[in-house]
DNA sequence: CTTATAATGTTATAATATAACGTTTGTTAT
DNA sequence: ATAACAAACGTTATATTATAACATTATAAG
């Protein structure tokens, strides 16, 4: 039976808790070499572990980057909308939560009739902070 | 000068002719092995061609399947806003015309007062066919 | 012509991700 | 408690995607 809070291997958490750590998105290498102390060597347990944080929506993944970032919305326990800001300067990368924005989405329909269960959206720019310094 | 019709270099035009005829997004390398008779014997010979083709609009880089599409789009000729349907099943992508759509991500504003330039959006779902199937 | 920019060709290598295998651990149903 | 199943693990090897570095050639603009 599929648990609502499910409960997270070594591997997993060790994962996990790095990525939330971390101020912005992390490289599946960057976090491997961050875990080898804990006893992760190999790239394939740092990338399963991830599947798994990514399928009970505790990650994201910003495609645009093969990165992972932990999930900072409460609305997205299984995440299957996700909504990101990413800086073109200093690639600072935040997730959007704006329900209008989310529920404009959720509720799209294409032009031939079409829903969708899943979107991923990234938006790109420039950040406050590098908008100030050009 | 920058000029409304850039005029493409062999391998760019190459590459472009492949990925136009193609039914689908196409891999890197898959286009690589099918440029192979015309002459472009390596990769970076195919990522330089689709790096200016990207830039100019023709075509577009689905993130999450590191695969490339050509612009069926007249609209997106500066290649900022572009929207996809992706199929669960068939893996089936069309880009998504739909001004409504464009318009409010063009114009969307986030919590903080930010404006994006540009962004990426990936719808997912089953597409009618698979949708039958089921 | 010459200067600058863009594109080329080539080799090597970096970075990202998965296949395949056997083992161990955890859960569920009886 | 234990059999049966699913999930996670560990490991090695390899596939896939992408870029660095360098020398050369073509194209466009002044």
């Amino acid at each position: 039976m599929a648990q609502k809070h499910e409960y997270l291997s070594k591997n997993q958490q060790i994962v996990l808790n790095l990525i939330e750590k971390a101020k912005g998105p992390l490289k599946a290498y960057s976090i491997l070499y961050n875990v080898q102390k804990k006893g992760i060597k190999a790239p394939l347990q740092v990338y399963r572990a991830l599947e798994k944080l990514i399928k009970i929506g505790k990650i994201h993944k910003i495609e645009s980057k093969n990165a992972f970032i932990a999930c900072n919305n409460s609305e997205c326990e299984i995440s299957n909308a996700t909504a990101f800001s990413i800086c073109d300067n200093c690639e600072h990368v935040k997730e959007i939560k704006n329900s209008k924005l989310s529920k404009y989405l959720s509720n799209f329909v294409d032009n031939s009739g079409m829903k969708y269960k899943k979107y991923n959206l990234e938006f790109f720019g420039l950040c406050k902070n590098c908008k100030l310094k050009q």
